[in-house]
DNA sequence: TTGCGTCCCACGATTTCCCATGTCAAAACT
DNA sequence: AGTTTTGACATGGGAAATCGTGGGACGCAA
């Protein structure tokens, strides 16, 4: 079993765009990549996206590399796989873990998700996610919706089984 | 495992045909040349096609490589093999990466494509391609109308399993 | 002799690298 | 228990290297 990334906090971006990553998710990020070696730098991928995309994500190499498998398997010229190569292969990056545990937000990533002096990081599992943080909690509000129609004391781990999505 | 191209970007065409590549393709492109080395000059393949295609398509010599074994492999003679043997040796040329980064598009290549004063680089793997802006564009809105019907706050990801393909 | 392709040089703007400082909490010491 | 030490972590600043881009000079071919 891979180790997943846990955890959220927000983080100072400084004018070069300059952002701490989480301490506790630089172990993940450095397992993950397998040309890592004791005094080397991890690296791993940013995906930014389209303009539908208001957050960026993040995946280890070996996550990075599953995603390349998937796509390589689907039909050569199908849409889907035109959607998915643009999306990896195209809206995306190689980012690099510094010695002092930050990473760069190129000028260009930073406008296109609003960021100016913090960044919001979540936890997603084998992903992690970078919001402005304004940006996250307006995603949010339609999480809480679904909480708040649950009934009084309802155990949200009910989700967990419940097959039906509406 | 061979490192791949990844992002995308638009880069000024100048009057003699010159354009930056984007930075982080460089070393992709040297790694991919088995005779570079330190202070050679990385060379790569650019496949252009017949006017069916407008875009260029750009292979590191070892991608280049692999692509003419499978072509080898293939029955001589039959119709799909002088196909790909059309394009891939016929309608190709290889080009060299100067020492401030930049190649040099012929004034034959830029009129096929269309380019003037732009040129749109995108990541596809281990290629990438070069188009002119609006061209790229116009040949990506089958994908964005897919992405568009997608459910709202669907994620993309899905498509990754989905076997279904129309 | 008008273009196009090739070199060599230039330069402003990021981006990267290296070093520095402030914090806070766990660990060690009296 | 109170205080000092040790470290990992978060954040800043300046210098140096890289990047994207433009211009001039020279040679060759149509």
């Amino acid at each position: 079993m891979v180790r997943r990334f846990r955890g959220e906090g927000v983080q100072k971006v400084d004018t070069k765009g300059r952002v701490s990553i989480p301490a506790n998710y630089r172990a993940v990020l450095r397992d993950g990549d397998p040309a890592w070696s004791e005094g080397k730098l991890p690296e791993f991928i940013i995906v930014y996206g389209d303009e539908r995309r208001d957050f960026l994500e993040c995946f280890t190499i070996d996550a990075a590399n599953e995603v390349d498998e998937k796509i390589a398997r689907m039909p050569r010229g199908s849409r889907q796989r035109r959607a998915l190569e643009r999306l990896f292969n195209g809206q995306s990056l190689p980012a690099t873990v510094d010695d002092t545990g930050r990473i760069v937000l190129p000028a260009k990533l930073r406008q296109k998700i609003g960021i100016e002096g913090e960044a919001y990081f979540i936890a997603m599992g084998d992903t992690f996610q970078v919001w402005k943080p304004e940006s996250f909690e307006a995603a949010e509000s339609a999480v809480d919706e679904l909480l708040d129609a649950m009934p009084q004391g309802a155990d949200i781990w009910t989700l967990l089984d419940d097959g039906e999505v509406e």
